[in-house]
DNA sequence: TTGACAAATGCAACCTTGTTGCAATACAAT
DNA sequence: ATTGTATTGCAACAAGGTTGCATTTGTCAA
């Protein structure tokens, strides 16, 4: 989150046609999600880079922001298990996440042939929109 | 919840082996669990059972009951997605849940063919010990 | 039966994550 | 430079969960 990323201008163009403003704290936050698009991040995490960054920004403003750009299609909510949420730059490959029971850092990875909703049975008139698959263990510092 | 269910004796014999108390509440929050097998339950749901049966119980009390339980293997944690920890009895099948995004209530779910563990890819040196896998969609009341 | 010890309980206070109302601030168009 | 409103900060709140400590209560042994 050093510099403004160039990746992250056209999506602040965007914002910005759609009439949104570019304030200090949203150009960092976005900025930051595109310097670092591999690791999920909680609100408190961002915050912190933020800080770490020179720029004070209060937590209703980092989970507003959270909420607005997840409402844009910048981000997309996640959740590894741990009881909170973290969010990461939407893309388009489906993937999923594991989460270090120690540290509770989150990584992404991918499943092979992931066609979980077609193998489900014993559902009686649920109707299943999505999923999430969260693995859980020890990373490479931890184990 | 109704009366004692007589399936869940063997399991209270065996923590009254290891050294622990049959309280009240214990033999209720472990028949409720034995006398409704499949449905997970929240901390906050099992005291509202137990109040509809008659025994108050602080929440400290049943957050500690949980986590006994969960200790001495009698039941398991999952976590749904929604931000509350449920619990159900620890049974042998590997299963999988759903959540009702509208009414929040989980039901349990077989996946066809589910090894998933074998199939991920990108893990640089993590250490994979367990998985949840929960899917959301709404349920046949609330769809 | 009765003591006595430790396990279990209740209470109050606290913690973390996240949310809300409202007044103050600061983009950006003019 | 002015102005309208999007954005921000603050303080207070809310849900889910945890902790310390004093009290109660199973259980076992005498």
């Amino acid at each position: 989150m050093k510099q403004q990323n160039l990746a992250a201008l056209p999506t602040l163009a965007a914002l910005k046609d759609k009439g949104f403003r570019l304030t200090k704290i949203r150009r960092l936050i976005v900025g930051a999600f595109f310097s670092d698009t591999t690791v999920p991040v909680s609100a408190a995490e961002l915050q912190l880079q933020l800080l770490a960054s020179g720029t004070k920004a209060n937590k209703t403003t980092v989970y507003r922001e959270l909420e607005f750009l997840s409402a844009q299609g910048v981000i997309v909510e996640i959740n590894a298990g741990d009881g909170r949420k973290r969010y990461e730059l939407k893309r388009y490959g489906h993937h999923h996440h594991v989460l270090c029971l120690r540290c509770n850092t989150v990584e992404c990875v991918a499943v092979e042939n992931c066609a979980l909703e077609e193998q489900l049975s014993g559902l009686k008139d649920f109707k299943v929109t999505g999923h999430t698959l969260n693995f859980f263990g020890l990373c490479a510092e931890c184990r």
